[in-house]
DNA sequence: CTATTATATATCAATTCGATATAGTCAAAT
DNA sequence: ATTTGACTATATCGAATTGATATATAATAG
């Protein structure tokens, strides 16, 4: 899927700037399973609006640059849905420089070993927490696609929000039980070697 | 972490060609956290070629192409390790046009929510396999970087395999307990609108 | 008998990332 | 008192990466 669809999938849920829409990627509603950077968006925005499946709207504010509050047309609508139905969908890729480099445990200092876990837990924590569709810390402000017209959830957003937090709440599971092991077998081979 | 180093890592487990190290990514040890390309890999392996981090030995094939098995020098497996200590690992991505298309299951036929779904659980079950170190079912041909000089698995890949493991089945036993009610909500949001 | 899959390298256009520029507000730390 | 960093907002661009394609052959499956 390429940067263009997604941004019609985040109009999807009303308009936004193209701003609101990376926040979308970053920490909201899509975060865990998508991305897309600023230097994608703008530019899919921009073709998007010449191919006429979106539209916007300048609002011009007291010192601070113009907005462009982009909104999907009927067209875009249509286009999206049409995509939906057709598309299929590439394979899942997770990437993580973390495991990658935990992977060579043996070969470092055993406290950047526990460093790295450490911080690969934390990261879950908090990705659990950015996860939660009715999680109301997050800034009032924050676009959410994750409710309807009506306010209610939407039952798609809550599946794979429930997903996502199945897989971070294992994730925390397992480093509990098992980071200790690790690093005792860690030590015990360093000692074995010297 | 560019390629390049990935490139290093994978032969940190000794000798590759540049197909193989493709398959690492792609069905092996790191299938399940990293990803590189081949049209990545072959530029990568001549450029640290060229700066001396590894080296190559072309063997001559009867009918088939000939094979190019690179290998680090010493001077690749320091900078390896060098990276390791100092690189800050950068953010986790997971990227998944399956979670995403289910995000707007409201706006699609029930059966295609279903099978979304379904080969979302199929993709895990596969991968949950090929994660596997101990995992004998594979081709023997296959290299893998998880063992060490004496045949051991080394604990840094137990880990993490693990953890993969762990993620893996969270995600089946999700779906065994939520898909069931995401397809009824669905049909009842059917029934209510016509 | 034909299509697909696997081995193996290589190239390249199109896409996407990541960093940077611009520009102003606001809060917090020095 | 002021500088530093974070947030809102758009835009651009070089560099990295993907994904597709080309080349060549063997083996396996349908």
């Amino acid at each position: 899927m390429d940067v263009r669809t997604l941004c019609l999938g985040a109009l999807m849920g009303g308009e936004a700037t193209g701003y609101e829409i990376r926040k979308m990627f970053e920490d909201g509603t899509f975060s865990h399973f998508q991305i897309a950077s600023l230097g994608s968006i703008y530019p899919a925005l921009t073709k998007l609006t010449q191919d006429g499946l979106v539209t916007f709207v300048e609002h011009e504010q007291e010192n601070r640059p113009d907005k462009k509050i982009y909104q999907l047309t009927s067209e875009g609508r249509r286009t999206f849905l049409r995509t939906l139905l057709q598309t299929r969908p590439a394979e899942d890729r997770y990437r993580s420089d973390i495991l990658f480099m935990l992977t060579f445990a043996e070969e470092m200092p055993i406290e950047l070993t526990e460093a790295l876990i450490d911080e690969f837990a934390a990261r879950h924590e908090l990705m659990s927490q950015q996860i939660d569709p009715e999680n109301t810390d997050k800034p009032a402000h924050q676009k959410s696609n994750a409710r309807d017209e009506n306010g209610e959830l939407r039952p798609g957003c809550c599946f794979v929000a429930g997903l996502g937090q199945a897989m971070c709440n294992a994730t925390l599971k397992f480093i509990r039980e098992n980071k200790q092991g690790l690093l005792d077998e860690l030590k015990a081979r360093k000692a074995n070697k010297s």
